[in-house]
DNA sequence: ATATCGTATTTTGTATGCAAAATAAAGTAA
DNA sequence: TTACTTTATTTTGCATACAAAATACGATAT
């Protein structure tokens, strides 16, 4: 007997998998409207699947249902992400200060070693690389909390920020800033400090808020 | 023309609000399997409105899918709640917060009023009442932030806590507590001090935690 | 009796069909 | 032209039908 039995995921997770993609990467932006058996065709699926994710979907938050009218794409208007940020602000610092308790030394050292590479790219000036590290050093951080519903609450909150793209928006001196921070991040985690480490990311991402807010560009 | 349009809501929105409730109030017990031809006989509904509804109580957490053998009620173990509580106090403790900086005094008012109420139920020992009060308190205060997605984020973790219904285990110390816990909590909010007031909540939420893992009947 | 295999039945997964609502289009009156 | 009807077309909402998987059942062999 084979215990690690093969199941192919069903067909309206695979449908939602790739509208996820779809959203997240914006092709398919804020505001549009999903036309069912347009969909169907390029996905090669019956509408059935198709309308079973969407619902999912629209549940998650990514995707807006209207009666009789179908579903289009959310948008993140300025008050969502005004919303959200706070909120995300506090849930990173519970993430910190748990993980600063949990993870053990090698993980810690892993988050360094993420850390010194994105350090790098911020004197390369290499954009997406530096976005791509800091963001895996926060996942990092958060899953070291070792708490799964606390990981999936900060994602499904990140996501719907992410897709307002304004990371570009950037100026010198607020990278600048988050860099700062993120050594301030890592001293604590390294330091084990799990109160210092919450402060440290609270603030972070209050900083993360006022970049937005100062360079948001209204799409609504 | 007529501005306020009438629109029932669709079928599936229909359904899946009736599941909640059946779910909330345990006669779909955790565990349960859903059968979508009973259901669809007992609701009068096909299965293609059934079947998105079940997704979309599958994706808030509440029931838990299992390809090619449907769906079943999610168990909430201790593990969860565990990982839940924590985040609800770090919630509540900002909504909080965020209420004693914006809620007017009018608001506050409300509050006071039944908070006063809670107490005499306290006195009489009228314990579903007692209950009953007291949410509708933390709603009310955690809607006085002003912070939508922080309410619906909030609702959506209490709902899978609630279920596990652990408030009859309420000793007579810890009913004390909380109570005092809450005086507490009203001073703050009347003197509108945002930083008092969520340390009060996060203690709260924190007692509330060591009340349940205290008396927690292992269910899985 | 127990275990194993094969068949029947149930249940879920997906596709399709029909009805109702919404949108688009065309025509008519001012 | 512009506004308002009326009609045609598209699109969504719901129900049903068919296929595939899982479960239940029974027979046979040990």
């Amino acid at each position: 007997m084979n215990s690690s039995v093969i199941v192919r995921a069903p067909l309206h997770v695979q449908v939602a998998e790739r509208l996820r993609l779809l959203i997240d990467s914006g092709e398919l932006a804020p505001g549009t409207r999903l036309n069912e058996i347009e969909l169907c065709n390029t996905m090669g699926v019956s509408r059935t699947p198709l309308r079973e994710a969407i619902r999912s979907l629209a549940t998650e938050g990514l995707i807006e249902l209207q009666p009789n009218r179908g579903a289009i794409v959310s948008v993140v208007s300025q008050e969502d992400v005004t919303e959200i940020l706070p909120i995300m602000a506090s849930l990173e610092g519970l993430g910190g200060r748990l993980a600063a308790m949990h993870m053990d030394q090698s993980k810690i050292a892993q988050v360094r070693k993420i850390h010194d590479q994105m350090i790098s790219h911020y004197k390369n000036n290499e954009v997406a690389e530096y976005f791509e590290t800091n963001r895996l050093i926060h996942e990092l951080i958060t899953e070291g909390s070792g708490n799964q519903t606390l990981v999936d609450t900060i994602n499904s909150l990140s996501a719907k920020v992410r897709r307002a793209r304004f990371t570009a928006q950037m100026t010198k001196e607020s990278w600048a800033k988050a860099v700062s921070e993120h050594e301030e991040m890592i001293a604590a985690l390294e330091a084990q400090d799990p109160h210092r480490l919450e402060a440290i990311l609270v603030q972070h991402v209050e900083t993360k808020r006022a970049t937005i807010l100062g360079s948001i560009e209204q799409n609504q």
